[in-house]
Formats: C-alpha cells, structure tokens, sequence
RNA sequence: GGCGCCGUAGCCGAGUGGCACAGGCGAGGGACUGCAAAUCCCUUUACCCGGGUUCAAUUCCCGGCGGCGCCUCCA
C-alpha cells in the first residue's frame, strides 16, 4: 500500500511510517462532554473512521485511541448550571454522544481511556516533569515551563508554525494565575470553592487541559507513536503543549510521526462550534438526513478543506445517494431476469463494463492514497453509478450470461469499496420501511388501491392519492414492476 | 498585526506545467409515462486580479484583492 498522508509536522505529504509494519497506533483527540455532540465533531471523528477502516480494508490493524476529556471548567460550570455534579453530566453527554457514533456508523475506537480514570498516572507524569526541571509549582498549581522546554529541545511553535516569541505577543494571563512567563501553561490547577478535585503533592485540583492527552497517548501507544489525529483548531495551544509534555517526559523528539489535523465544519461560512451557538447537534442531523447522506456530505469534501454545511447541501447528499440506491436496483433486476444468449454486441458491452469498473477501482484506490482524497474516490465510484444506471437503460434486450458476470462485478466492487468507506450498504440495498407495520400495510392497501383505480382509468383518483401521499412525505413511482414507493 | 489554508461552471466540489473526461446537486429541452416520478440523452462549461518564470500557467514564483481557520475555550 502506497498510503501518504498530509503531517502539519513537516507540512507535506509523506509515505505513512509506523513503528511495526502494517500496524498503525493511533491517537486522536476525543470530546469534553459537557454538552451535546455535533456535527463539527463528527466530520472530525469520521476522518479517522475513514483512515480505521481504510488500513484494515488494505489488510492492516489499527490500535486507536481516543479520549473523553471528562473534567474541565466547561464541564464544572455546565454541572453548576444543571445542578448536577461534574460526573454526572459527563456520563451524561457521554453516553449520548457513544450512541451518536453508533448511528453515524463510526466504528468503535479501540480504547477510548477518561481522564478522571487516569489521575494517579498524570500526579507521576506532573512529578516526573517537575523533578526534571520542566514544571514548577506555585500556590497550588503546577506549570510547565515552556522557556526551560525550549532551551532543550529548540522545536516549541513547530506545529503551528510560530516561533516562541510570536506566540507570546498574542499571549494573555487571566488575573488569577501567577507563571513566570506568559507562554507557560498550567499542568495541574487547584481547586476553587466547590470545585471537584483530587488529592496531590501540590494540594487538592484537578489537571491542566493538555496534560491527560499526553498521559493517555503514552500509556497505551508507547513512545514516539505513529499518528495523532485532531481537528485544525487544536493544533495551538494544544498539540504545540502536548509535544512539549510528552518530549519533555520521554526525551522522545518527535514524539509523534505523523500529525494530522481535519479542518473544522462551517455554517454560512463561520466556523461551528458552541460559543458561537451555531451548531446542529449530530442527533437531529441524523434524524433529518441519515448516516448515509451525512457521510457522503462529509466524505465528498477532502478531510483538511473546510466544510460548510448547509441543508441545501444535505438535501443534494440524499439525492446523490439515492442515484446509488437506483443504481443497485437496476443491477438487480437485471441479474434476476432471464438470461439471453450471447451476441458480439452483448460481448463488447459486458467487456466495456468491466474495463470501467476496474478502472475506476484503480483510480478509487489512487485517490484513498493521495492523502484520503475521499472526494475524488467517490467520483470513481459514481462513474460504475452511471454505468450501471445507463447500461439499465439503454440496453433493452434481456442480458447475456457474460453481461450478467460484469454487472455482478461492478455491484460487488461497488458495495464493496462503498463499505470501505464506512457507507451501509445494507440499507442503500434494502427496500424502504416504514417504522410502523400497520402503517406499511395500509400505504401498500392505499397503493393496491390506486392500480385498481388506474386499471380503470380513473386517473383524478389515482393522481389525489398520489398528491395526497406526497404531502405525507411518501412518493409513489409507477414502474412496468408495479408501483413503488419511496420517503422524500 | 503574526502563522496557515483557500479562491475552478448557477451551487457544491476533485484535479492538472500542454485543447479543463472529475463527480454530485440544480436549471432548460427531448425520450419514456394516462399524467407524473424515476431513469436515459442533449444543453447549461468555469480556473479572483496584476506581474514574473516558461516554448507553454488555471497549475510554479511575487504582489494585490477577497474568504476562512488558528494566535483565547473549541473537534
């Protein structure tokens, strides 16, 4: 496998390296659940679904690790403003936003480690690093000293391409703190009045917010690991400080092979996120449009380019995907019908049939490894689309034995490389059904009805049925198999 | 202000030093249909601006203009 990826490390594209052949270890940032996931975290998350399920599909296994940030002043105030406390509103948001990523098909990281599970081993990291000389204390909080980091190590800015002295420029201090330099940041900070806290060498607190990403990283990846993953927006302060923790601890340079970072989704041009309050929750997306369009809307953009979601967009995903459903359709009945001899024409059309489905193959796995350009992947797979869509069209005979073998081809290439890229093919390959039983009985009641009506051209009848069904969300299609119906 | 990304048809969105095959959505026309819908065919056809490098630039370089992200919590 020819796999490169983008690093915002060394700003280029490069062969994917892993410290075991043919396994990845992988980190990627997860969520501080304090409030309802939406669909900006999910386009972040599905980047390396994609990537999981890409390497397994080429034969590889991928150890991914992604966290919960479980305590944070976000989630202290949210617990504050609930009445609740600081555990129960993360187990909340948690357990919702698990069943969100189960019904947007994101596969199920490999361990997904809390930070509140994990504060003994951040007190020793926080230790380890004060006893080096790298932190300080002062009153009850710990800070890691980015000046001594970098008389060190020389690389503090590198990933987000500033150097030290920028970043202090831009840099504030809340009035409470009391760090030597301004660029210092804080490894562990004490408890304030009713605040939840651990006991450590410093005092009761809690950690620092960057801190539990190198903690957790290390302990179940090793040091230096193959691949951290993100969205853009964390690259500064937080991948810059996590690099300097983790080196600082592991005298590791670098520490992580590969950075890469998904770009942020956007609403009208700015940029989702809860203090704008612009957000759609990834539960009412999902409600409205169903994982299949959401991923395709997600997927048809390259993972670092900005997204900006819109319904009208949302709206053009479930037409596409519905261009694939007919397509299937078209496959099968095809292969279902009977089997006509076979003609030099039938030959040549079976033969360019293949050709296309295994150039486009070809090129669909070019593009996977031209850095994820799941965009430009997808367009192969529309080209089988349309050749499966015009093929059922305008060849009217029955088709041949060889045709029947290169339809069966490029349905099975197609499904196949659709549920690489994490699409439910199951559901695209099914009949529509309606949650309710005895509502389905009575729509297919309706529509027998109808086709009486119609076999006694009593077409105003026929056609308010049809009106009337419309309204309630459901389209009816006559086709020469009977009548079908599908949701809008 | 600093760092970075981007500016391709009506919209979204890939891509490329050599006549722009992406792909999707939409719109118009035609075929099909009792009428529709779906589908197919046709049409709608574009590289922000100005310099430079080059035989050749949308693609590389420089400078504008415009947009976005980060520099402060953020996936």
């Amino acid at each position: 496998m020819n796999l490169r990826l983008y690093n915002t490390r060394t700003r280029k594209k490069e062969p994917l390296q892993t410290r075991e052949p043919n396994v990845l270890h992988m980190y990627v940032c997860g969520l501080t659940p304090y409030d309802s996931m939406h669909i900006g975290h999910a386009r972040a998350f599905m980047v390396y679904d994609v990537l999981h399920r890409y390497l397994e599909h080429r034969g590889w296994r991928v150890i991914h690790v992604q966290n919960w940030t479980d305590i944070d002043d976000k989630i202290i105030q949210r617990a504050n403003e609930l009445g609740l406390s600081a555990k129960e509103v993360s187990e909340k948001f948690i357990a919702e936003a698990e069943e969100d990523c189960r019904n947007l098909d994101l596969l199920q990281p490999t361990i997904t480690p809390k930070v509140t599970e994990h504060i003994p081993d951040i007190i020793k990291a926080i230790q380890i690093l004060i006893d080096k000389g790298y932190a300080y204390a002062r009153g009850g909080d710990v800070y890691f000293d980015v000046s001594r980091y970098e008389s060190e190590f020389h690389d503090y800015g590198l990933l987000s391409g500033q150097t030290r002295d920028e970043l202090i420029a831009g840099a504030r201090v809340a009035p409470d703190e009391d760090k030597d330099d301004p660029m210092d940041f804080a490894l562990w900070k004490a408890a304030k009045l009713n605040e939840p806290f651990w006991d450590s060498p410093w005092g009761k607190g809690r950690p620092g917010w960057h801190i539990e990403c190198s903690v957790m990283s290390l302990k179940y990846l090793g040091a230096p690991f193959d691949l951290h993953g993100g969205a853009t927006d964390l690259v500064f302060p937080h991948h810059e400080n996590e690099i300097a923790q983790s080196q600082a601890l592991t005298g590791f340079k670098p520490i992580v092979t590969c950075w890469m970072h998904a770009g942020v989704l956007t609403v009208a041009g700015e940029k989702m996120s809860k203090s704008l309050g612009n957000f759609v929750t990834l539960r009412e997306a999902l409600k409205r449009h169903g994982k299949n369009a959401l991923r395709l809307l997600y997927l048809s953009t390259h993972y670092r380019s900005p997204l900006d979601f819109s319904e009208e967009r949302a709206e053009g995903a479930k037409a596409s995907l519905r261009r694939i459903r007919t397509a299937l359709e078209v496959i099968q009945n095809k292969l279902t019908s009977e089997t006509s001899s076979e003609t030099e024409e039938s030959k040549g059309r079976a033969s360019e049939l293949t050709q296309l489905v295994e150039e486009s193959t070809r090129l669909f796995y070019e593009a996977m490894d031209d850095d994820l350009n799941t965009a430009e992947a997808i367009g192969y797979l529309f080209r089988m689309v349309g050749a499966a869509l015009t093929f059922g069209v305008t060849v009217k005979e029955l088709p041949s034995r060889s045709e029947k073998l290169a339809l069966n081809l490029l349905k099975r290439r197609l499904t196949k490389l659709l549920s690489v890229l994490g699409f439910d093919v199951a559901e695209l390959e099914e009949p529509e059904r309606l949650e309710d039983a005895l509502g389905e009985q009575l729509l297919n009641l309706l529509i027998e009805v109808r086709s009486q009506l119609r076999q006694r051209k009593i077409f105003d009848l026929a056609d308010m049925v049809r009106a009337k069904l419309n309204q309630l969300g459901i389209a009816l299609e006559d086709t020469p198999n009977g009548t079908k119906w599908k949701r809008l």
